[in-house]
DNA sequence: GTGGCCTCTCTTTTT
DNA sequence: GAGAGGCCAC
């Protein structure tokens, strides 16, 4: 077989993994050095090379972004789409062996998956159910334990609850009560997916045997990101007979708190056996200034396994920083960059403003609104996570599932039946007591006449309208069924009864839903028969619905720095690289944080091709209060000779006036700000040119800003504001 | 049981 | 600044 096309246009270290022979592989891979392409050239390899068929490649990924680009770059590469490969992520793998061997996983053939809202709602139930008060025992940190022990492969029973303080025993007892509630209802988290996963191994030895024989080999992406218990299942999948090769960089791991584990990497080299070892230090995407820069901040990090990446291409523009006074003028000095750029021909889709925290989108999304330029946003709230579609989904679950708690909870009384508190209270105890299902407790509770005659018969409708939905949507298409759900469940009427744009956008949010039922397409390997609609929620749950959104339209992409992660463009817009906001505040005092946030700025710094600006505000608003904040020590950490500062200077000529108490004669220097003391021009820091000035002062131990416009003629300069007053 | 109004808190990243 | 929870009047 002519196997060349495989191996054109790689390096010697990228045909070196691409090549070697069947047996386990480390391949640290730098940023932008090919490691995508060795994955998938090296899948392909394997097919026409070393003779395995589709069927026996695992290729597994983080995010289902990823695992879609692996899918699409294979089927170029061979030439036909493979049905038959079991490629995705880590969670989606877990959840479709789950699927499959439901009855040895010890779960309901329907179990639903729990998300992370649901979750923290459901620990929430518990902690009151426990008496644990709010303040002292907060749910987040609760669902934080939970989560971390079952990314350590740990359940309730492994922890000696005699060991360990009252913290310990706390936290274990609520661990304990979760798990009983999601036994009951039949529903899995995201960390029991990967849990169950494992325990499949390990308590169905003919099934691991089943899976070791099918598979000849694993690759995985982004092993810097593996977390114990997906570290474990790997582990024990591969045994001493499939072999694996890892991809990886060190210095791209950002997923620690999420309980990924750099020394992976390290233990891999002593678990497998003879691993060959493959370096990927040659970029191929950024232009030698953005690389040096990239190294540079890095190099500031100990504990690195050591790597420095090189290039041959150009050494570029500089980086521009541009300092703004507050994030809308950070944000307009971006958009304008922008249109620069689209202006000179550029396709909107390589430019990319990548942020630290979803919060930060905003800000930028109204100036591109304003400015007519289109973006397209990754992340943030996601289609599925939106109250209205969680709620709609949570009927089609009950169609799928009546056991289902947390959906239960969701719309017994959403939208508003005369289903209160009081009720459901009863109905959750009655389901506690009896070790049954809410939907099984409040048929019981009817039957049994247990509830008052109001509360009864309101509780009778539900029950009503949930068979009725099942029965008139038995026959219906997945399209129809939502259609269905939307309107009889009266969610529709319920949203357009919300005052303001708010309620709008949810009911265009619910038909948006339906038309995503319409062109959903279940996985194509279904190796079961299931039903559409039992699919599609498992989607839903496990896929963000990104794909939804028109993907082809030319636009800017933001997106957050996590999510970036594997992406590259022509020109990336940092924003916001403040210190407190990146690094976090959160993660200043812990140096293992304070490292992992700069392998973050690594990782934002790395995706620019050609040009990188980074940016940040002055002064900015968050949570309804200014802050006021400089540079991140991460800027400081760049190297001056890769920086190019943008500074803009006032040039205020003309008669201008302050407030009231109009000058005559023009010259900020002679004027002091009134109510201030703060001589003007005593030292100007900078200043901003945009609709008017904005110019920062500093004297006396006092800083100041102003903004100064035209006045409505044009011919005069006023003080709109003073702001920001501050003791320094 | 419902709905309006108040206060309080919590602020990161994702499957 | 938004969302959740508490409180109160109907």
């Amino acid at each position: 077989m002519d196997v060349s096309h495989i191996l054109n246009n790689l390096n010697d270290a990228q045909r070196d993994a691409v090549t070697a022979p069947l047996g386990n592989m480390l391949v640290l891979a730098g940023a932008g050095s090919g490691k995508t392409r060795v994955l998938v050239h090296r899948i392909a390899w394997l097919i026409a090379a070393e003779g395995l068929s589709a069927h026996q490649v695992m290729a597994v990924t983080f995010t289902n972004k990823a695992a879609r680009e692996m899918r699409g770059r294979l089927e170029e590469l061979l030439g036909y789409a493979n049905r038959n490969m079991w490629v995705g992520t880590f969670h989606g793998l877990a959840h479709r062996l789950l699927k499959m061997h439901w009855r040895e996983a010890k779960l309901n053939e329907n179990f639903q998956i729990l998300d992370a809202d649901d979750q923290l709602r459901l620990v929430k139930r518990i902690a009151k159910q426990l008496d644990l008060d709010e303040s002292h025992w907060p749910a987040r940190q609760i669902v934080g334990f939970i989560n971390a022990q079952k990314d350590e492969g740990r359940r309730a029973a492994h922890i000696d609850p005699g060991q360990g303080d009252l913290y310990q025993r706390t936290m274990l007892r609520a661990y304990t009560a979760y798990e009983e509630a999601c036994e009951r209802s039949g529903i899995v988290d995201f960390a029991e997916l990967l849990l169950r996963a494992h325990e499949l191994w390990l308590y169905h030895p003919e099934l691991l045997q089943l899976y070791r024989q099918r598979f000849g080999h694993i690759l995985v992406d982004e092993f810097q990101d593996t977390n114990t218990i997906q570290y474990a299942w790997l582990r024990v999948l591969a045994g001493d007979v499939v072999s694996i090769t890892a991809v990886g960089d060190d210095d791209q791991s950002i997923y620690g708190w999420r309980g990924a584990k750099i020394e992976n990497i390290q233990q891999f080299s002593r678990d497998f056996s003879e691993p060959r070892m493959v370096r990927l230090e040659q970029n191929y995407r950024s232009t030698a200034n953005i690389l040096n820069a990239a190294n540079a901040v890095i190099s500031h990090n100990s504990d690195r396994l050591g790597k420095e990446l090189w290039t041959e291409g150009l050494e570029g523009e500089k980086i521009d920083f541009y300092a703004g006074f507050n994030e809308q003028d950070e944000a307009r000095f971006v958009v304008d960059e922008i249109q620069k750029h689209v202006n000179n021909g550029m396709a909107r889709t390589e430019l990319a403003i990548l942020y630290r925290s979803n919060a930060q989108s905003r800000v930028m999304e109204e100036a591109l609104i304003r400015a007519g330029v289109p973006y397209r946003i990754y992340g943030g709230q996601r289609f599925y996570d939106r109250l209205e579609i969680k709620n709609a989904l949570a009927y089609m679950r009950l169609l799928n599932n009546r056991h289902d708690d947390a959906a239960i909870e969701r719309v017994i009384n959403t939208p508003v039946r005369g289903i209160g508190a009081k009720t459901v209270e009863t109905m959750r105890e009655y389901a506690r007591d009896h070790g049954c299902s809410m939907w099984h407790a409040g048929s019981s509770l009817i039957v049994n006449k247990h509830l008052p005659n109001r509360a009864a018969s309101c509780l009778e409708d539900f029950y009503n309208l949930i068979e009725k939905l099942d029965n008139d949507t038995t026959e219906l298409d997945l399209a129809d069924i939502a259609d269905h759900v939307i309107t009889v469940s009266g969610l529709i009427e319920h949203h357009k009864k919300e005052k303001g744009e708010k309620g709008q956008a949810r009911v265009e949010n619910l038909e948006e839903l339906v038309s995503a039922c319409k062109v959903f397409e279940p996985a194509e390997d279904s190796e079961e028969e299931r039903s559409l609609l039992a699919e599609f929620l498992d989607t839903a749950a496990l896929d963000a619905g990104e794909a939804q959104a028109d993907e082809f339209e030319d636009s800017v992409q933001l997106m957050t720095l996590h999510s970036a992660k594997g992406l590259e463009f022509h020109t990336v817009f940092m924003v916001g690289v403040e210190e407190g906001l990146f690094p976090h505040k959160m993660s200043i005092s812990e140096p293992g944080r304070l490292e992992e946030e700069r392998r973050l700025c690594y990782v934002g710094i790395t995706r620019a091709m050609h040009k990188l600006y980074i940016t940040i505000a002055e002064s900015r608003r968050m949570h309804g209060s200014e802050t006021y904040n400089t540079p991140s020590r991460f800027v400081k950490e760049i190297p001056v000779e890769y920086l190019n500062e943008i500074r803009m200077q006032a040039k205020v000529s003309r008669p201008m006036s302050f407030g009231r108490a109009a000058p005559s004669s023009a010259s900020f220097d002679n004027y002091a700000i009134p109510e201030t003391g703060i001589a003007l021009g005593q030292r100007v820091i900078h200043s901003i040119f945009g609709e008017g000035v904005v110019l920062n002062f500093e004297g006396q131990g006092k800083s100041a800003r102003v903004q100064v416009n035209f006045d409505n003629q044009g011919s005069k300069w006023l003080v709109l504001a003073y702001a920001n007053l501050q003791v320094i």
